[in-house]
DNA sequence: TTAAAGATTACCGCAAGGGTAAGGTCAAGC
DNA sequence: GCTTGACCTTACCCTTGCGGTAATCTTTAA
């Protein structure tokens, strides 16, 4: 199957695709015509990565879970492993972003938004008095 | 002031207030030996910059912030325009994270994490039956 | 005097591809 | 046979926001 199927079928695009020949995570077959050529294992992975990035999983850990799914003498425990470190990581973004939420929604209460220059958003921002 | 020394007091690092400058984000004077000299109002501009930053506007945007922060007859409302993008920018941001973390969570619990290759996790990314 | 500390510019690198150019290939319609 | 359009190829530059390193001044302290 070609490059633009592949893409369609696994939800990643072409460019993707590509991309993962180009750094050595997935390399398709190639036609006579010098087309890359898919078969339905690679799809299985292209699958596989699309599903592990879309969790947040970066394209390295892809490879070490791509690596493990490949492994019949893996432990399950190594698996966990990447993703409870992956879980952390979330957590810990989620934190940053509430802590932003918290901050913008305070700078956003505070400003009339009106034709006025008169601006508490800038204020604070300038280090103005809290409260 | 020299450049560390801004750096320290700002809050950002030496490398950031080199990068601010190429991007003419902040130009600062120059000593008569050539080095970068911060003025007071500079460090206020830096300060003001470090706390965008960290809110989590872009360097593009903090750009904008500064923009209104020094025009007199500037409208609260671009202000507060700002913010309220950069708000929901976060929430889309927070509703991404949380889905992965609850993905994330369900594929931890699911696997035994011991010495056995049987993996549930691996099962999952690789389009495994769901229950 | 000399060595350490701090400054300068310049360039390469990251993640994960997106965009575009210049060109080969293939299938359909005339 | 010919052309057109859709698809493929490689190659190279662009993005964000700096970090790291090198080679080269300047200043400061011992």
């Amino acid at each position: 199957m070609n490059i633009s199927r592949a893409a369609q079928q696994s939800g990643l695009t072409v460019k993707a695709l590509r991309y993962y020949e180009s750094i050595h995570l997935l390399q398709p077959g190639r036609s006579a015509n010098g087309y890359r050529d898919y078969s339905e294992r690679d799809l299985e992975t292209l699958r596989f990565i699309q599903r592990a990035r879309s969790v947040g999983f970066s394209v390295e850990e892809v490879r070490d879970l791509l690596e493990l799914h490949q492994n019949p003498s893996r432990r399950s425990h190594d698996a966990k492993l990447l993703v409870l470190g992956k879980l952390e990581h979330v957590e810990t973004q989620l934190r940053n972003l509430r802590e932003m939420r918290t901050t913008l929604r305070d700078l956003a209460q505070r400003c009339a938004g009106d034709e006025s220059p008169e601006c508490a958003i800038l204020d604070r921002l300038a280090g103005g008095e809290h409260d």
